[in-house]
This record gives structure tokens, sequence and C-alpha cells, in this order.
DNA sequence: ATTATCTATAGATCTATAGATAATGC
DNA sequence: ATTATCTATAGATCTATAGATAATGC
């Protein structure tokens, strides 16, 4: 039976829904259009009433689930809390609710241009997030920074994820959680100009003399 | 036409070794049987004289794609260089021969039991191997290290391979060559204990003191 | 006699489309 | 009249098996 725009509207956002999970939980090419379409309560046939192309659904999903990352950004106080959350036993064991990048990160490579399209732009704005909440440091400092951050929480939580070994997991998480906590903290060193460092290195060569004399 | 059992392991051994390239190019699930024995110059129907379900081809294939990480240990002079080559433009472009633990990271969670095993296995003594050539620091130091290198260096990784943008994996594995080289390379600190740690403390109060005096 | 390989195919599953139904929206 | 949804199915693809062929190995 037919119903209203607005319920569709809602038909097709029940549909993202269910993607964005089904898709982070099981991979990208680990769930079939059939089994989105019965867990969001209707039928094969409709789902070309909604999207054109299985790979559309995986670049609107994508997007979709996108808004869990928002989600962790607007609920924590500081980007130290982020990555605490972000490497908790909690976010381990949520990956149909936890971030995307991490999720697709290994099937991102073999996506088509639109959904990779869909994936970069996110990780520039999460680096930007990063970048934008250390301290200390020029631009340029911050940005590779962040990198550093990224790279390394996601290959943990994948890791973490990936291991068959509780105590191996738990150990993961832990030691990036003290890790990434410490380089959201830690204030990056102020931009040495190339003045700055030669007076820094004429100090360092004076210090050297005056020990030398002094034995 | 029958072979000697001779050739039989030839076949064997041809099928791994396309399986274990087209795995890490294609996904875990992003390659079927029938490809693999194409590839590989011999027949679909073969296949199950060969093993005995798709799923133990992929824990074959799998401990096969280990020996391209033995090759990478056994050719390099030391971590730091382990390191540059990891961190690579070679290695994000050829991820059909590059490793293993950082190509299946994703798709592992959802593998079976046994190939997780084989996966954990490695997982493990590829930390061993990067806590083996680290300098300084006591056992546990060594092993938190080497978490934190191989979580940034498989996260990079996947990351330089992910995104759609040529700039931004150029840098991604830029900024990670240099920071995992330099935790290569830099010795941890020396296991500092109680009595040490009071002493220390103990020195900086001195000079604190000091310094105060001469003002 | 055994078996390494081949061709052929069963049976499941997946994307996509066709056509019917019945309610909405102009 | 249009269209949101449904049932049914075409056509491709994938894992696994059956049975034939022809060479090996005892």
């Amino acid at each position: 039976m037919r119903r209203s725009r607005a319920e569709k509207a809602v038909t097709h956002s029940k549909i993202l829904s269910v993607a964005a999970k089904r898709f982070r939980e099981r991979g990208l090419q680990g769930i079939g259009v059939a089994d989105v379409m019965k867990d969001a309560g209707t039928s094969v046939g409709n789902f070309y009433k909604h999207f054109d192309s299985r790979d559309d659904l995986v670049m609107e999903a994508l997007a979709e689930s996108f808004k869990d990352l928002d989600t962790l950004e607007e609920t924590v106080e500081s980007l130290s809390a982020y990555m605490a959350e972000f490497m908790s036993d909690r976010h381990r064991d949520a990956p149909a609710t936890g971030c995307p990048i991490t999720a697709f990160a290994g099937e991102m490579a073999q996506a088509s241009d639109g959904v990779r399209a869909v994936y970069t732009q996110r990780v520039k704005r999460t680096l930007g997030y990063y970048a934008d909440h250390l301290k200390g440091g020029d631009a340029g400092a911050r940005h590779a920074r962040a990198i550093l951050m990224l790279s390394a929480g996601i290959g943990a939580l994948s890791l973490s994820r990936a291991v068959n070994d509780k105590a191996l997991s738990r150990e993961i998480l832990t030691v990036l959680r003290k890790e990434l906590t410490g380089l959201a903290e830690r204030p990056l060193p102020a931009k040495r100009t190339a003045v700055v460092k030669r007076i820094a290195t004429a100090k360092q060569a004076g210090a050297k003399k005056a020990r030398a004399k002094s034995r």
C-alpha cells in the first residue's frame, strides 16, 4: 500500500540508519541490499525507488555513519577526552555505531570514486578537528600531530578488534589511550625560527665550553 | 590429465601464492574461489581436492602472505630501516605483496576463529620483533612502544591507501615515516625504580632552591 | 587401483527489474 | 494520474559437488 511522501522520507532514513550500522558491523562487502531492506522493515523491490544502485546506498550510508562522529565530537569536553573515549572498551565493542574512518579504512582502497571522495573529505575534517584542539606549535606541526594521532587511533582500534586475544586487545587500548591523551594534552614546542635556532645552538655550545673549563 | 604428487604440490603452491596476493589486493570477501583458480591456471572443480573449504584457503593464504613480512624483516638492516620501508610509497602502492596485518586488520573481526588465530599469532610475533629491536627501557616499556608503532604503522598505511588525495596520502606517509623511524632509533628511558625517582625529585628540588637563592 | 585434473551443474545468494496493488496528491 | 510499496523473478555470481578422463603409483 502506498504511503505519503513524508512517510517515504521516514522509510529512507530507516534504510540509511540500518545500512550505516550494518556496513560498519559487517564491512561494505559483507551485507546485501536484501538484508538491509529486511532489517529496515521494507521489501527488496522497494530499494531501487530509494537508491539508484547499491553503491549509492554505500555512499549515503557512509555519510550517515559520520553523524556518530559528530555526536562524539559534540559530547566530549576536550580532545583528550575524545581520545579516551575513542580508545575505550565501549568503542571497541560497538563497531556498528563506532568510528567509520576506522571501520572502512581497509576497504576504501577498493571502493568507488564517489565513496572514497566522501570518506576522504571526512578524514580531512577530522584532521582539522584534531589540529584545532591541539596546543602550541605552528599549523604544520599541529597538522602533523593530528595525522599521527588519527593513524595511531584507527590502527589501534582496528587491531584491538582484530586480535583473538582479550588480554592483548585490552593492552592495545590501554597503551594507546595513554599515548593519545598525552599527545592531545601536551603542547607542541613553539615554532623555532632560523634565528631562534641559531641562538639556541650557540647557547648549547657556550654551556658545553663552560662545563669543559670547570673540570 | 592427472599429474604427479610433486606436481600437485606445485599447483597447491601456485594457488596459495595467487590467493595470498589477491586477498590482500581485493579483501578476504572481495575475491572468489573461481577467480583464484583461474589466476593459478587451473580449474574450479580442482579446488576442493586442494582445500576443504574456502575458509581453509583463506587460512593457508594468510599464513602464506606472512612470508612477505619475513622477507622484509630479513632484508632490512635495522628497525628504523624497516619502518622507513613500511612507510614508503612502494609499500603503499603494492598491497598485493605488502603487510598482511595491515591489509586484513579491518576484516579480521568478521573472520572465522581459525583465521583470527593465525592473524593474532602473527601480530604477537611482530610485536616481539619490534620490541626486540628497541633500545633501552624494560621489557614492558619496549612492548608498549611496539604496540604504539604497529598501531600507528598499520593505521597510517591503511589511511594512505584509503584517501583519494595524493598529497594527503604522501603527507601521511611522510609524517609517520619520520615518527616511526624516530621511535625505532630513540632509546627508551632507563627504568626508574622508586628509589631512583625519589633521588631525582630531590635533586630537582635542590636545583630549584639554588636558582631561587642566586637571584 | 588410485587420484590430479577437467567439464558440468546443483543450489544458494545477490543486484536489479517487471508488473501488480492501493493509497496519495493534484 | 502518480507513486510508495509489494511479490516475483531474471540473470549474474559464488561455493561446493558429481562424474568423466587419463595419467601416476603400487
